[in-house]
DNA sequence: CGGCTGATTGAATCAGATCAACTGCTGTGG
DNA sequence: CCACAGCAGTTGATCTGATTCAATCAGCCG
């Protein structure tokens, strides 16, 4: 097999990690990298394995949760197709920080250690790029502490369907997990996801059908997301 | 002042960031980095300010935190000697995520965003080195999220105790902070740690004297920090 | 039609924050 | 040298947001 696959190649280029790079840089990576299927719910990697490389979303949809001794899980993160994640292993590779579950039938790009690694070594722009995602990421995470720690979980929710909004045009946003998905995501439990939609509801804030939230008073939904006012 | 002086490239080396780079590659570094001094208390940068490049501790200690809307402020990271702080503004660079205060007298070294950058483009081991440095990040926030979501307040003081002995060789450790700041940086208020703290040492887990905390029973106090038990 | 999973609601409980009072230490000035 | 101001830390009383536990409900699929 010498001959790189061109729907591997357009996979490739899908990727927002390797956005930019040339068409010869991508032609080593279609070399290197190979493509995995999940089924809804099958787990890519545990906490604490060996980790040997990269994976990027062609299709399907990954969280990537940590689970307490108690049995109660928090997401991490959540990635879809173009996304790119265990890019932490690539340099510090020892062993993966939490686990990853595809949360929908999925097809991945996986792209080994080694490999990426001289990869990069070989080309100044592509440590550029992974360097800014790692920036990127790790400012996500400063987000995410600041807001688990200072702020409650109204606050946290108005702020996640602020963040939603803004991806898509329209003040109607589709929560593309399960209540109990987003509640783990916000560091907190299904019930009081229900009861804090309730509550925004009840006072004309959004208005909730199954996964779709409708926003009607962003304003409110801001000053909530702030800490300003607390309902 | 087309030489480098000795101390600067001394300080340089001392910087964990660029631990294994090689002389001629630290002079280059030298003649774009200058020393800034600052008294305690004093403010680095604030939040949102436009971020101009990477500081790094020669003396002194520095804390990196985020005040709440309600004034409560949250310590995401102290830097000491040889610690390299605000690189993510180096690559995603535009404003800084956070607050920088010197909580001592300090000595840093500065080193702008631009120079920083052209240099890493030609060198791919200085390259690898800023890599590793945001992966051991990232990998440590994974970690804290964890704490703060999952854990209640005694497993993370707890855990917080077992991390800085083992740095240390002693079962006695010092806390560097205040505990105003170690609250901070748990995600908590003075009065809860001094309450956890107390309720360690009456059940005879550890001993507290001052800022001098002794741990006695270390096998309790890991099974409280992962959550198997709870005081 | 059951039976399953996810979502919702209510009541009881708890950890931690808030508020307020008090201790003890340190440094300064009379 | 003592007195007092000032600040960090401690302790207690109270309050509140969130979790837990339990029951119910809605939708979905065999």
């Amino acid at each position: 097999m010498t001959e790189t696959p061109a729907d591997l190649l357009a996979a490739l280029a899908a990727v927002d990690l390797f956005e930019g790079l040339e068409r010869d840089h991508l032609q080593r990576l279609a070399r290197i990298a190979e493509t995995r299927n999940f089924t809804r719910g099958a787990i890519i990697f545990h906490e604490g394995a060996d980790a040997d490389g990269l994976y990027a979303v062609v299709q399907g949809a990954v969280r990537i949760f940590k689970v307490s001794p108690q049995g109660r899980e928090h997401v991490l993160h959540f990635f879809g197709p173009g996304e790119a994640f265990a890019e932490v292993v690539v340099f510090k590779g020892t062993r993966f920080p939490a686990n990853a579950e595809a949360i929908k039938p999925s097809v991945l790009l996986f792209l080994p250690t080694q490999k990426l690694r001289d990869q990069i070594m070989a080309d100044p722009d592509m440590a550029m790029s992974i360097l800014a995602l790692l920036s990127q990421r790790l400012r996500f995470f400063v987000h995410k502490i600041e807001s688990l720690s200072l702020k409650e979980t109204p606050a946290r929710l108005a702020g996640h369907l602020l963040l939603l909004r803004e991806s898509g045009k329209s003040d109607c946003v589709e929560l593309n997990v399960s209540k109990g998905q987003l509640a783990a995501y916000l560091g907190t439990i299904p019930e009081t996801v229900s009861r804090v939609l309730r509550k925004f509801s009840d006072s004309g804030i959004l208005k909730v059908s199954g996964s779709q939230v409708t926003l009607v008073d962003r304003a409110a939904l801001e000053s909530i997301a702030t800490g300003e006012e607390r309902l």
